[in-house]
RNA sequence: CGGGGCGUGGCUCAGUUUGGCUAGAGCGCUUCGUUCGGGACGAAGAGGCCGGUGGUUCAAAUCCACUCGCCCCGACCA
């Protein structure tokens, strides 16, 4: 391809509406344009790599015995209505009434519709297993669309959805996926870490996340480098404490103390001179419509999708302050486990290796000290209910732990029957039972690895493609208006199409540098430089993006030089 | 949805606090010339009713009200 007849309008200086770094390179090298928040265009460049990534996840789900199909885009609410789902992800979805009146969304997922199909088409085991995905738009109302391609409105995603007979052909269907996945993302040049995950409202039991450590991800992750434990934090494991030795009734008797407009944990403990440790934070909740109060040390913060599997899935909420006063009867910032009526109790375990805690008594500008439970409240429930710290140990070899932010590029769920018996999805098997269809669901964020990949490669010049992805293989940059050097450059252009590349040429009427800055930009992995020097010795040089390695080959030979340099990349 | 910031040629920004002649710069773009190995130089141009609406005023990019859009932090998140 010839540069000059392309629309890839690189960017010299960096873009106002973007912050990340993959959304700075992939605006200034041309592969996107935003059309409105969270919505994007894909220029010629961005959709070659787009269309490399697929290919890639095409041929890694074929021959895991995938079969691909298409499915709409547009889907009836009422199925959503079906399958339970219509409350969880209804604001998220992309809502319209047809001309008869009809709800229809936008498809942001597609568990509902092709349990549907799955539903009319599949009745007997021997239809069964079944492998069946596809590559579409997806379409969701973020709250916050954030990062350029990361978290848009409109992404495409390849979503896999596996049906097994039993429980055994789910095992068997999820390790092919996995296998799949991380092929494709090692073929992509991305080293993703799989982590044990929450399955949250695609419901299910098992679920690993293939998650990309990178400076924006918007998730955190949870590393062991001794024993390669990995997980979210919403499922890492905090050990509990070891119970106390000894039962006795705690001696010091539980006291006011006055704490002026000392709301903070920071504020009370700096005030008493106590560490956060010895504070007990009291969270006001809504959960399910009633009160209740959740109770973690000062130095810990509550992960409500710990809270909300705790209490069985149920739906939680932090309380405004008009509730908290209400419920609590002190103001925001003195809440305590002390008094509470009304009020279901739920304790983080880690309070159970301590006493004589500080607490805030319900009361404006006053605290309590030396709270016990057992003696001063009563909890309700106790459970694992906060994030994981680098402070803790590893819940499986007990060494030191490591969290980091990253990127989620795919997601993989056993959801068992979830789909298939609320939209009633059955087969018979061999004695003649009538039986729901086990389920798999498979998702990978394709625009999404283009973003983590530019994220994971990329160096102050700009981005360094993988080979694999790379929009092109090779750029040719003729130095200079000469019409030797043009006449030379054509030829080597041709002779590397000839013998099956990708290549780009720079015919445009620019100076050397502009080049140079532009090919470092958009991060063709090899640069065939063209130049009166090296014409001169009849050379031709070449520059490795990535290492800025330069080489000279023979002018005769430049084709299978090239070649030979590609290979060793 | 809560908090903060920003809207001025295609891009990056100045000008707004303290209203005042014809609204500026750099980059990019067009034409001509000189140049040509890491974002060249000179000359001549094109391109903006300053996000929108309403108001205050002799006079509004600038002040006021409303509104739309975008970005960031948080909440939420498959």
């Amino acid at each position: 391809m010839r540069w000059s007849q392309t629309l890839l309008p690189t960017l010299k200086e960096i873009p106002a509406e973007a912050e990340a770094i993959s959304h700075i390179l992939m605006i200034r090298a041309g592969l996107i344009r935003k059309l409105t928040s969270g919505v994007y265009t894909y220029l010629p460049f961005g959709l070659k790599v787009l269309e490399k990534v697929e290919a890639i996840v095409r041929e890694e789900m074929d021959r895991k015995g995938g079969q691909e199909l298409l499915l709409p885009a547009i889907q009836p609410a009422e199925l959503w209505e079906k399958s339970g789902r219509m409350k969880a992800l209804g604001r998220d979805m992309i809502q319209f009434e047809d001309r008869h009146g009809k709800l229809n969304v936008l498809g942001p997922t597609h568990e509902e519709v092709i349990t549907f199909l799955v539903k009319n088409e599949v009745s007997s085991y021997r239809q069964l297993p079944l492998i069946l995905y596809q590559i579409q738009t997806k379409f969701r109302d973020e709250a916050r669309p954030r990062f350029g391609v990361i978290r848009s409105r409109e992404f495409i995603m390849k979503d896999a959805y596996s049906f097994d007979r039993d429980q055994a052909g789910l095992n068997e269907s999820y390790s092919r996926m996995y296998e799949a996945y991380r092929e494709i993302f090692r073929r992509c040049g991305l080293r993703a870490i799989p982590v044990e995950a929450d399955t949250g409202v695609m419901g299910g039991d098992v679920s690993h996340e293939f998650m990309i450590p990178a400076v924006n991800g918007e998730d955190r992750i949870v590393l062991c480098e001794q024993c390669g434990y990995s997980v979210s934090m919403d499922k890492a494991e905090c050990l509990s404490p070891a119970e106390p030795e000894t039962t006795d009734v705690p001696e010091k008797p539980l006291q006011e103390t006055a704490t002026p407009n000392l709301r903070s944990v920071a504020e009370v403990a700096g005030f008493l001179k106590v560490s956060p440790s010895e504070l007990i934070k009291t969270l006001i909740y809504v959960i399910e419509g009633k009160g209740a109060a959740v109770l973690v040390r000062g130095d810990h913060e509550v992960n409500e999708t710990k809270l909300s599997r705790a209490l069985g899935g149920a739906e939680v909420k932090m309380a405004d302050a008009q509730t908290i006063e209400k419920l609590t009867g002190g103001p925001v910032g003195f809440s305590g486990p002390v008094g509470l009526k009304n009020l279901k109790i739920i304790a983080d375990v880690s309070l159970k290796g301590g006493s004589d805690f500080v607490s805030g008594a319900n009361k404006a500008d006053t605290h309590l000290l030396n709270v016990n439970e057992g003696r001063d409240f009563k909890a309700d429930l106790w459970a694992d209910l906060r994030d994981i710290t680098e402070t803790d140990a590893c819940p499986r070899c007990g060494k030191v732990l490591n969290i980091t932010t990253a990127i989620e590029i795919g997601h993989v769920f056993k959801l068992g029957t979830k789909y298939s018996e609320a939209l009633d999805a059955r087969f018979l098997n061999e004695k003649g039972e009538n039986l729901p269809v086990i389920m798999g669901c498979y998702g990978i964020g394709v625009t999404r690895i283009i973003a983590a990949c530019v994220e994971q490669n990329h160096d102050n010049s700009g981005i360094v493609w993988p080979l694999s992805l790379s929009p092109f293989q090779v750029v040719v940059l003729p130095l200079g208006p000469n019409p030797e050097l043009i006449q030379v450059s054509e030829e080597v252009y041709e002779g590397l199409k000839n013998v099956g590349l990708e290549v780009l040429l720079d015919d445009r009427d620019l100076r050397a540098g502009v080049k140079f800055k532009d090919a470092d930009l958009i991060g063709i992995p090899l640069q065939v430089v063209i130049g009166e020097k090296g014409l001169a010795r009849s050379e031709i040089e070449i520059k490795v993006r990535k290492s800025g390695a330069k080489s000279v080959l023979p002018r005769a030979g430049v084709c299978e030089g090239i070649l030979q340099l590609l290979k060793e990349l």
